[in-house]
DNA sequence: CGTCCTTTGAAGACA
DNA sequence: TGTCTTCAAAGGACG
C-alpha cells in the first residue's frame, strides 16, 4: 500500500485531519490535544505502518496483482511464515496486544466466486449484527461499547449461518497471539488463514478448510450463502441460471465500509431514518467521532480484507469493476452542463428569494460560474460556504433525501460519543495520505450537510451537527442570533 | 426495474 | 507526483 509506505505520516496525518475535519469545528480541541494525540497515533499506528511496509513491497500494487499468491511483494522469510501458517490452521499465535480480540479471524468469506446468494443476506447480516451477529464480527470485538466481552469458547455450533464467525473470532482471538512488534511476521497469512477459518458454516472444519483461492470457480458451496455475499456480487440468480454470468469479484471494503456494515443497524435502530443516504451521512459523521483506536481498528480490518482479497485474487484489479454501473455520476453532470436548457444552478438552487446566494453571473443573468466549476460552488464572495459547499446541480434525489431528514427523528438517540468529548482522531497514516478534499467532496459532501442543516435545523441531530462549530458554538451563534450561514461565513 | 443518493477510503487513470 | 474518478454497502425514493 503505497499510503503505507511514508513511515512519518504521522504529522501528516494530524494535518490532514485539521483538513479533514476542520469542518468540525473542533479545531482548538484539536490544536490542544495534536501535542499528545500526534505521538499517541504514532504508537498506535506505527505496527501499522510497519506491517505493511515489511508485507507489502512498494510496488505492491503492480506486482502483486501480476503475481500468484506469494510472490506478491511479501518478503521470503513472510511467505514462509504464511506457509507455515497456513499449515497451522489450529494453531493459536495470533492476538493483537493492541487490539485484543482481533477479529479478522472472522472475517466472512466475501471474496468466493460465483457466489448465488441473495443480495438480502447482508441485509440479514446487518439485523444480526445488531443482535451481536453480524457477519462482519470481526469488527464486533473491536467496539467493546456494543458487545460483550465474554465469549463463548471455540466455536462448535456451524450450523447457524450466522453468529458463529462472532463467536469465532472471540474465541479464536484468543488462541492467536500477535507478535509484540505488531502482524507484520503473521499477516498475510493470518489473513487467508482467518479467512479459512471462518468459512464454515457449512461444515468448513478449520482443519480441512481448502484455500479459498482455489476454490473452483464453478463450485457452489453452502456456506456460500453467508459468507460469499459481500464481495462477489450475486450475478446468478434462479431466474437467470441459464446464463451464468461471470462472477463480479467486489472491491474490499474499506475500513468505513467496513464501519458502516457494522454501525447501520445500530443507526437505524436509533434512529427513524431508513433511508441509507441518510443514515450514511449520520456514519460518516460518527466515523469522524470515533477514536483514533476505534478508527484504527476498522482500518486494520480493511488492511486485512484487502490482504486476503489480494490473496485471494491476485489478478483482480479494481478497474475490472469500471464501468459496473450503467451511468456515472460524473456523465449525468457533463450532460446536464451541455445542456443548453439546463436552469441556471444558482437561481435552480436558492430559487428567486435567495438571490443573495446566487453568484455574480448568475445576478447578473449570465452563465452560472459555479455550474460551470462543476462542484467546487465556490461563491464569488465566497462568504457562503453553504452555497460553496452545495452540490455542483441540484438533484430532485438530493431534495428526496432532504424532505427524508427533515422531520426530526424522534427515536433516534445521540451519537454514542460527542466528538467534542472524545479525543480528536485521525486516520492512521496511510489513510491520511488520501484525505483530501477533491473538488467533488468539498463540493458535495460536506456542503449538502451544511445546507441541509442550515434549511433544516431540525433535522437529525447528527445531520445538522455536521457543522464547523461545535455545539456549544452553535448555540452561542443561535443565541446570538447568527445563523448558520452567518457563522459559517464568520469562519 | 434501474438509478440515485450519501458516506469514506482505496485504487486506478491521467496530466 | 498530484489530482481526479470510480467503486465498494445499503435501502428507500423515484421515474
Amino acid at each position: 500500500m503505497p499510503q503505507l509506505s511514508s513511515g512519518g505520516g504521522d504529522d501528516l496525518g494530524a494535518n490532514d485531519e485539521m483538513i479533514s475535519f476542520k469542518d468540525e469545528g473542533e479545531q482548538e480541541e484539536k490544536i490542544q490535544e495534536n501535542a499528545f494525540t500526534e505521538r499517541d497515533l504514532a504508537d498506535l499506528k506505527s505496527s501499522l505502518v510497519n506491517e505493511s511496509e515489511i508485507n507489502q513491497s512498494p510496488n505492491a500494487a503492480a506486482v502483486r496483482r501480476g503475481q500468484q499468491g506469494e510472490q506478491r511483494g511479501f518478503p521470503d522469510k513472510h511467505r514462509e511464515h504464511l506457509d507455515v501458517v497456513s499449515k497451522q490452521q489450529d494453531g493459536g499465535m495470533y492476538k493483537s496486544p493492541g487490539y485484543p480480540g482481533y477479529p479478522f479471524l472472522m472475517l466472512p468469506d466475501p471474496y468466493l466466486p460465483n457466489s448465488s446468494v441473495s443480495p438480502s443476506s447482508n441485509k440479514v447480516s446487518v439485523v444480526q449484527q445488531s443482535h451481536g451477529m453480524h457477519p462482519l464480527t470481526s469488527l464486533l470485538p473491536y467496539s467493546n461499547d456494543h458487545f460483550s466481552p465474554s465469549s463463548p469458547h471455540l466455536p462448535t455450533d456451524m450450523s447457524q449461518k450466522t453468529g458463529v464467525h462472532r463467536h469465532q473470532s472471540q474465541d479464536l482471538s484468543g488462541y492467536y497471539s500477535l507478535p509484540p512488534g505488531g502482524v507484520s511476521q503473521i499477516t498475510p497469512s493470518m489473513s487467508w488463514f482467518s479467512h479459512s477459518l471462518m468459512l464454515g458454516p457449512s461444515g468448513m472444519h478449520p482443519t480441512g478448510i481448502p484455500h479459498p483461492a482455489i476454490v473452483p470457480p464453478t463450485g457452489k458451496q453452502d456456506h456460500e450463502q453467508y459468507d460469499r455475499s459481500m464481495y462477489v456480487k450475486p450475478q446468478v440468480e434462479p431466474k437467470r441460471e441459464k446464463e451464468p454470468k461471470k462472477p463480479v469479484i467486489k472491491k474490499p471494503l474499506n475500513a468505513f465500509m467496513l464501519y458502516m456494515k457494522e454501525m447501520r443497524a445500530k443507526v437505524i435502530a436509533e434512529c427513524t431514518l431508513k433511508e441509507s443516504a441518510a443514515i450514511n451521512q449520520i456514519l460518516g459523521r460518527r466515523w469522524h467521532a470515533l477514536t483514533r483506536e476505534e478508527q484504527a481498528k476498522y482500518y486494520e480490518l480493511a488492511r486485512k480484507e484487502r490482504q486476503l482479497h489480494m490473496q485471494l485474487y491476485p489478478t483482480w484489479s479494481a478497474r475490472d469493476n469500471y464501468g459496473k454501473k450503467k451511468r456515472r455520476k460524473r456523465e449525468k453532470q457533463q450532460d446536464s452542463n451541455t445542456d443548453p436548457g439546463s436552469p441556471k444552478k444558482c437561481r435552480a438552487r436558492f430559487g428567486l428569494n435567495q438571490q443573495t446566494d446566487w453568484c455574480g453571473p448568475c445576478r447578473r443573468k449570465k452563465k452560472c460560474i459555479r455550474y460551470l466549476q462543476g462542484g467546487g460552488c465556490p461563491s464569488p464572495t465566497s462568504s457562503d460556504l453553504s452555497a460553496i459547499d452545495s452540490p455542483p446541480s441540484p438533484s430532485p434525489a438530493r431534495h428526496r433525501l432532504f424532505q427524508l431528514q427533515r422531520p426530526p427523528s424522534p427515536g433516534c438517540s445521540p451519537p454514542p460519543t460527542s466528538p467534542s468529548a472524545r479525543l480528536p482522531l485521525s486516520p492512521p497514516a496511510h489513510a491520511l495520505s488520501h484525505t483530501r478534499l477533491t473538488p467533488q467532496q468539498s463540493a458535495g459532501k460536506r456542503g449538502d450537510l451544511r445546507t441541509l442543516a442550515a434549511k433544516h435545523p431540525h433535522a437529525h441531530p447528527e445531520l445538522s451537527s455536521k457543522q464547523t462549530h461545535s455545539p456549544s458554538v452553535l448555540s452561542a451563534a443561535k443565541a446570538a442570533g447568527l445563523s448558520l450561514k452567518v457563522l459559517t461565513e464568520t469562519q
